[in-house]
Order: C-alpha cells, then structure tokens, then sequence
DNA sequence: GTGTTTACCGAACATTCGGTCAGTTGACAA
DNA sequence: TTGTCAACTGACCGAATGTTCGGTAAACAC
C-alpha cells in the first residue's frame, strides 16, 4: 500500500508572504482603505484574528508592499547603466526598466501609484518616490542639454507626460493577456520617442 | 409691482454646490474611501448633520461629482469634429480636447480616474467610462489604417499609453503654476505623435 | 506516549463610521 | 413685533472598523 501520499497532509497555512501577496492583490482591487481586515480574511480563508498571527497590523502590510516597489526602482538605479553614457541612452535603458520593474513587480507598484499620503507609512513612500522622480527627471534635463532630445518642449513637463504613460501600464496590464515587459517597453519607445505619426 | 420676482439674495452658508466642490477637494486629497464625513464637515467648517441638510449623503456626493466628469467628455464625442475627417486629426482632436476637459474639471476627472468599482455608484462611472475608452480605441485604428499613424504598433496598445499620458496630469497639474491646457496639449502632442528622440 | 509549536478561532474591545432627528439660530418679510 | 424659514447644531443610533486575547486542535519533536 503506497505508504504516504503526501497530498493534503500538511495543513493549509499561510506565511507572512502569502498574505502580503493575497493582501496586496485585495488593496489594489477594493482600493487600500476600501480594503477591510475582514475583507482580506475572506480572501485568505481565515478568520481577521488570524492575520494577526503572520502580520502586526494592516498597516504594515501597505509598507512591507510599498517597499518591494521602491526597492525595485532604486535597484535600478543604482546600477551603472543609469549613470554611465550619453543621456538618452541611460534614459531610455531607465524607460525599459521600469517597465520591467513595473511588469514584474505589477501589484506592488500598481499599489505605490495609488498612494496619497493619508499616513506616515504612505508620507515615506511618497518620499521615495519623489526621489526616483527626480532622478529621471534629472536624466531628461541631461538628454536635453546633450541634444539627444528636442529642445522645444519642457524637460519636467516631458518626465511626468512619459513617465504617466509608462505608470499607466499599472492601470490596464493584465500579465495572462497582455504582452512581455520588453514588447510594452518597445510600444511605449516607439511612441514616445519616434512618434506615431506618419512623416 | 411684480416685485414678487424673488431676488436672489443669500445668506452667508453653504449649498449643494459649494459642498460638492469641497468635498470633491477633499476625496482628492484622502481618497474617497479615506475621507470621512467628519473630514468634510471640518473642510467646510460646519458639522456633520449639516452636510445632509444640503446633500442625501457620501455616495450621492461621489455619483455627481463622477457625472461632472464623465458628461464633459461624452459632450465632446458627440462634437461633430470627433466624427468627421480624416482620423489622424480627429484622434488630435480629441486628444487635445481631454486635455481642455481634464484641466477645466480637473478635481471631478481626478476623482473619476481613480475609481475601482467598490458600489454600484462607482461601477455606473466605471462602465460609461469604458465606453469613452472605446470610442477612442476605435479612433486610434481608423487612423492606422487610414495611415495617419504608423502601422508597426498595437492601436489598443497605442491608445492605453496615449490616455494613460493624458490621464496622468491628474497626478501632478497645478493650475496655478502650470502652463494652460493648450500648452499641455501641444507638449503631448509633440511627443507622442512627433516623437521626442532628435533625428 | 508527552510536550511543544504552529496556525488558527471566537468573542470581545474601543473607536469610528455614515446617517437621523428634534431643536436652535438669525436674517428677513409682514 | 411677530412669524417664517433656510441653515445649522448636538445628541444620538446601529453597524463596521482595526486590534487584542484566551483558548484549541493538529502537526511535529522526542
């Protein structure tokens, strides 16, 4: 007789990280304040008392997730490729990557974008943020002056009009369906750097 | 004397107006789920029960405000120039026209982009919502195959970033400091339709 | 077997929520 | 002076909120 088949020997169980993840997933779809302990309890077939076992509070939750987005973002920008070369190069290789980030990373950027600063967890995050902001806003101030782009437009105007469309992938990208990072990133290239229309 | 005609004299106080549009100030600030009556009550400097003399309640608030937003641009799609030419120009058209709306009704299109469908009020927006999407979308093929827009790109796709661009001045216009929408408009379109890189 | 740990439940906590209602105020008309 | 009425207050309601806590069954270690 076949000793043990180990199938649903163990219990269930969750960790830290798969409530972080089934958490986010809720956050993002009710909206982090329209999002109850009870709600998450329901998606993660527990009673609310039992997410207090894995995590201090609903709070954390937000920040653990929001760190994982940011940590993503710095990650990146670290990285020599973001500081090394002509201008446009390093901004487009930025483009690319946080399309990658964001496509990786979905649910935890998508959960960092929704962000508005209602507390000192999400004043943090907003903080960070910023920094990346600058930092790419930087890199098109830089591809300016270098004449890798147009000079009759706005540097800052520019960073948030190309970084609104690569932060709107969080709106609409749907892993399943959609294509790969690289084929949005290429879409997304081709538009903001080429152009769409027809010469 | 057919003085009866009631001059329009007011009290110092509040109306259904006046509340609306702080109230709108305030879900854009905490979101609409963060913001509780007691933090409009405190906006507008008077309590609680007072806002119900002026308005049935929060979702009612939320349904008008959502209305605002949405009737503006159905407005412009049932504008004849959204219909008529060749695609290319009408999808500029339009493009250039969401920036006016989004700029003049910018708290209502605000709020409107950052609903998820928690109440049958918010999935109502959601759907008339989708319906403008579509509408451009469509626009956005007639012009590639019109060949107004290059044919190498996926006009679902093309579309998502375009809006996602234009939606994203919700994030960070200031009417005070920014330039006027027709500047907004002509650096969108600039790049998106022109392209940033220098040839 | 015995003891320990893991993962959870159910009841309760104080607080806040959106909303109701009887009553008050003060500007105005008569 | 009196009455009207728009605009508002303050007390209150039941329900829902995030969180705590005592207890417990199952899995594991010995």
């Amino acid at each position: 007789m076949a000793a043990s088949i180990p199938t649903r020997r163990r219990r269930r169980g969750h960790d830290p990280e798969s409530v972080l993840s089934i958490a986010v997933g809720v956050f993002n779809e009710r909206g982090y304040d329209g999002t109850s302990m009870e709600d998450l309890a329901r998606a993660l077939g527990v009673t609310k008392s039992a997410i207090y076992y894995h995590v201090p509070g609903k709070e954390q939750l937000l920040a653990r997730a929001l760190d994982r987005a940011l940590d993503g973002l710095f990650e990146m920008v670290a990285d020599e490729r973001a500081s090394a070369g002509p201008a446009i190069d390093r901004l487009e290789w930025v483009v690319r990557q946080s399309v990658r980030i964001l496509v990786e990373r979905l649910p935890y950027v998508t959960l960092l974008l929704r962000v508005r600063g209602n507390s000192g967890t999400e004043q943090a995050a907003l903080e960070r943020r910023r920094e990346f902001d600058r930092f790419v806003s930087h890199l098109v101030k830089e591809a300016v002056s270098e004449g890798g782009i147009r000079a009759d437009v706005d540097p800052a105007l520019v960073t948030r009009l190309l970084f609104g469309s690569v932060n709107s992938i969080t709106e609409w990208y749907q892993p399943a369906r959609g294509g790969s990072a690289d084929d949005l990133a290429d879409a997304l290239l081709t538009m903001t750097f080429g152009g769409l229309r027809v010469a």
